[in-house]
This record gives structure tokens, sequence and C-alpha cells, in this order.
RNA sequence: CGGGGUGUGGCGCAGUUGGUAGCGCGCUAGCAUGGGGUGCUAGAGGUCGUGAGUUCGAAUCUCGCCACUCCGACCA
């Protein structure tokens, strides 16, 4: 009898957690919102983070690290961007502890406190171009190209693992640029590059678009994003990627003479993705048997049990177990021969589809015999008997099959679950009861978004960047529009 | 911060009108078993979140506090 997760369509919320921790992702720690990433959950945030690298350094860009305290002065130089994160932030009043004279604790000593509060960083604009401005002078230091990986904390009312922690890691892209022009280029840039590892590495399906003035970066005077569907039908934010114009620079005085001579404000942009989208992995992919991870990132990408009786089966089966290993091994896949014998096949069947291993193999006696294995997919659980013979180049194009199996299946969900609608009865209906993503016409005001949002609890995920221009009357004001938005309940 | 829920061996839970704590999983040992969480036998493991109160007697009733969780408010 296997022990079921909780059915996800019965309570989201709970099968979630329940895949977090029985798949040993992370958990919930003694601090306040914040989280425990455990071995295997960061075995996979360092595949993420190892394919990312690799893009950013080949669209030219280099790693840096910068301070985790701000001073508070320093985020208060750029107006919007301190009104956005103010609310959220936590702060250093004190260095030191004394014993408490009172009673046998230890309490801050009052004497020590800071002339200067330091903030610790809900992002880094702020130390970044503080020091950017020592760094550029002139047309010939641009475009200066950086990025760090880092943690940052946000005091968020409600956390959610993986999701919206109070401190999560991530990466920061922060750039400086000579024209608008460059800059701008270099936001889509990353934004595809965001795209592509989304859609080619996480199998993930993402919708490319600009953020309205609500949902927009504090600070930015564009903020571009990447928008999954997750299995629930709300959305999620998967990446962001920010045009930021003269804002910081003009904050920071972070100023370059061009090869005219003429001093200018130089433009900037930043842009990051942080450990929400190991939680994008997982409500995008896992079923009611645990995660299910796309073959590019996932740790393991097969297991190999054999199935024995007794000691004399196994030594029999040594040897082939060592041969397949090494043989994938040696084509670059990621394999573990579970010989151990703790467990039962049975349990290490159920053990490794927890943790979404892709493809298994099993192999015992009667394969010995026949020159076969068993292959099961984890994706779908189909079953075959494959010749051991060549089995290194059948794995190899089934983990690309996979991969590809994996993406289709989340590319279906979220086009059954897009939907265009011109009333807004309609636009009601869908999302009370359809949920998902849905185009509708809006007239561009701030004020109907957030009147829809008070009525529906949806919010504007994007404006697409795909999307065709369409005449059309907003669903909520019946006012004039000229293209179609995409509405969705997010986390 | 508001509203709901839950705190009982490592994990998941039961515990009736108050009578001194139990089940499943896991763990330890042994034997069998091994192609989907294997079976049997024998063990170990709990100041019932916490403080006070009511009572001859509290896991159970009352009040306070704490933690966790869900729903809101908040959220690059």
């Amino acid at each position: 009898m296997a022990k079921g997760i909780t059915p996800r369509s019965e309570d989201y919320s709970a099968w979630y957690n329940d895949i977090v921790k029985r798949a040993e992702l992370a958990e919930n720690s003694p601090v306040r919102g914040c989280m425990v990433i455990k071995p295997y959950g960061y075995a996979i945030w360092e595949k993420i983070q190892q394919t990312l690298d690799g893009m950013f350094k080949e669209t030219g860009h280099q790693n840096a690290y910068f301070p985790l305290f701000i001073p508070k002065s320093f985020l208060s130089r750029e107006a919007s961007h301190v009104e956005g994160f103010a609310k959220e932030c936590a702060v250093v009043t004190h260095y030191r502890l004394k014993n408490d004279p009172n009673g046998g604790g230890v309490i801050v000593d009052p004497d020590a406190k800071l002339e200067e509060e330091l903030i610790v960083r809900p992002t880094s604009e702020t130390v970044i171009w503080s020091t950017y401005k020592n760094w550029i002078q002139s047309y010939r230091d641009l475009p200066l190209l950086v990025n760090q990986w880092a943690n940052v904390v946000r005091w968020e009312m409600r956390t959610r693992l993986f999701l919206r922690t109070t401190e999560f890691l991530w990466q920061e892209g922060h750039t400086a640029h000579s024209t608008a022009q460059e800059a701008v280029e270099e936001t889509v840039t990353m934004l595809n590059v965001y795209s592509t590892f989304a859609e080619e590495w996480m199998a993930l399906p993402v919708v490319k678009g600009v953020k309205t003035e609500n949902e927009r970066f504090a600070g930015a005077v564009d903020t571009y994003c990447i928008e999954a569907l997750m299995q629930d039908g709300k959305a999620l934010q998967a990446g962001t990627s920010h045009y930021l114009g003269q804002n910081f620079a003009k904050a920071f005085e972070v100023k370059f003479t061009d090869k005219s001579g003429v001093q200018e404000y130089v433009y900037g942009t930043s842009w990051g993705v942080s450990t929400r989208l190991m939680g994008a992995l997982i409500m995008a992919h896992s079923d009611d048997d645990g995660l299910v991870l796309p073959p590019k990132l996932a740790p393991i990408q097969v297991v190999i049990i054999p199935i024995y009786k007794g000691p004399n089966e196994m030594e029999a089966l040594k040897a082939k177990c060592a041969e397949l290993r090494n043989s994938l091994k040696k084509a670059g896949i990621s394999v573990k021969l579970d010989d151990s014998d703790n467990q039962t096949p049975g349990w290490k069947f159920a053990e490794y589809e927890l943790k979404g291993v892709p493809v298994r193999i099993a192999i015992g006696p009667r394969d010995l015999a026949n020159g076969t294995c068993e292959i099961v997919r984890r994706d779908n659980r189909s079953k075959q008997f494959i010749p051991t013979e060549g089995l290194t180049e059948y794995v190899a194009n089934l983990l690309e099959e996979i991969q590809q199996a994996v993406y289709d299946r989340a590319f279906a969900y979220r086009a059954a679950h897009t939907t265009p609608v011109n009333t807004w009865d309609e636009f009601k209906d869908v999302l009370e009861n359809k949920t998902g993503f849905v185009l509708a016409h809006w007239d561009g005001t701030s004020e109907t978004e957030e009147k829809i949002k008070e009525a529906t609890k949806a919010t504007i995920r994007c404006i697409p960047m795909d999307a065709e221009a369409e005449e059309g009357t907003c669903i909520f004001s019946g006012k004039p529009s000229s293209r179609r938005v995409m509405f969705a309940k997010a986390y």
C-alpha cells in the first residue's frame, strides 16, 4: 500500500508542503519565515545556478560580490525605490550584546547603538550603484556587466517555502550602459536568457511581457517579466528584468564622459531570479507521487536498482550493474546505483519517484538471463524491457524525450488554461471556475486595474510582448483598448 | 495585525460522559522474503506545547501565554 501524498486537487497547499518535505527539498527553520534548504533541494538549486551562470558568462557578464549591509541613507536616495521596500526591511541598530544585569540572559547593549542603522539588503541596487560611481568615468568603462549570487532579506508578512521566504537565495545582475537603447537591449537579452532557461532547462513554458505601472519594480522605468502557470491555475512570476533608465545613475551621481567629451548619466538595468524557481519546478510538474524533474535539472538522472534474492544473486548482478553504470556515466549521464540491502526494491521504486528521478532501471536474474532490463519513466510511468546492449544510447535519447514530454505536458496545460474573454461576467466566471491565464481588454488605467483586483483578486500579470494589436473595449470600464493583457490570480 | 484550525513517542494520528495513554509508519534484534513502500515474532521509545485554575483525580473542563498552519491585510 502506497502512502499517497495528499491529492493536489483537494488541498493544493498541503500537497505542495508535503512534496517539499517528503522529497527532502527544504523545511522551515526555527527562524521566523526562513527556510533550511536540504541537500537534495540544494543539489537542484546548484544545477539551476550552474546553468544560469554559464548563460550569464556567455552573454558577457562577470560575477562580483557586494556587501550584505546597506546604510540607511543609501536606500532613500532613490525615492520610489525606498517607498517600495521600506515596509519590509530588516534593520541592524546595534553591534554588541552584553550580560543582562537583571538576569541570566543577554541583552542588546544600549551603548552600542549604531550612528547610522544598516539595512540587510532586500536587493542591491543602492550599494552597487554607489560603488559604480567609482568604477565609471568614461565611455571606455561601459558597458559594465556584473552579476552577483547572494542572499537577500525581505520581511514578508506571510511566507511559503521557496515561493516567499524572509531570506532567499538569488542572483541579481546590475549593468550600466552609455545609451538608453543599449540598456533596453540588455534588459530584453536577459529576459530572453530567463525564458530560454525556463523553457529549455526547467521545461516550463513562460509568457514574456511587460509589467503595468502598478506591478513595476520600485525604481524601474520598465519591468519585464516571465510568467508561468502552476497546476492549480495560479500564475507565478518566475523572473524579472528591469530597465532602470537613469534613475539610479542620477540618485548616485554615476556619470560618464562620452566620446565628444560631454558628461552624461549612465543607463542601468537589473535582473534576477531566485530560489522561487524551485517552487515553480515543483508546482508545475509534480504529481501525487512526488516530484517530477526535467532530466536537465535532475541531480540524479538515472537510478539503477538491482533485484535479487540473497548474496549469490547479487554477486551475479554486480558486474552487469557496474558495467551499465560506468557506461552511462561515460556518456555524461548522472547515474546512481542503489545496491544497498537496507530497503526492498519496491521501497526504492517509491523513494526515487518521490525524488523525481526521471529514469529508473531495474535489473534482476531474469533480465540477466534475457540480456535485458526494465526501464520506467517517471513522467508517465511507462514500463519497457530493453536489451542492455546499446542501453546507454537508448537512455540518452529517452532523457531527451522525457525533457520534451514534461515541457509538452506543461504547455498543454497552459494552453488549456489560457482563455480569451470579452465580457465582465465571462471574466469573473473563468477566474472563478476555470482559473488560469485570462486574456482580456483593459483600458490602460491603474484605477481600473485596482478595481478589478478588488473585485476578483486577479492582477495583470503582464502585457505579453507578442500580443497582437486588436481593437476592443475594456471588460470593466468599456473604454477602448488596443490589445489584450494577461490577467490571473497570482502567487 | 485580524479570522479559523492544530499542538499527544522520530513522523502521521486516535483518545467517548474527566479515572492516570494507544494505533499506524519508522526505529532495534531475529527468521523468512526480495520484479511496486514484504511478512511474522520480540523489543525500545511519551513530564500529552506551556503556565495557572477547577477537581479526590485533567491529554480531556476554564483562563492566559507560546508555536505552527490555513485564509485575509502585505508582497522586486
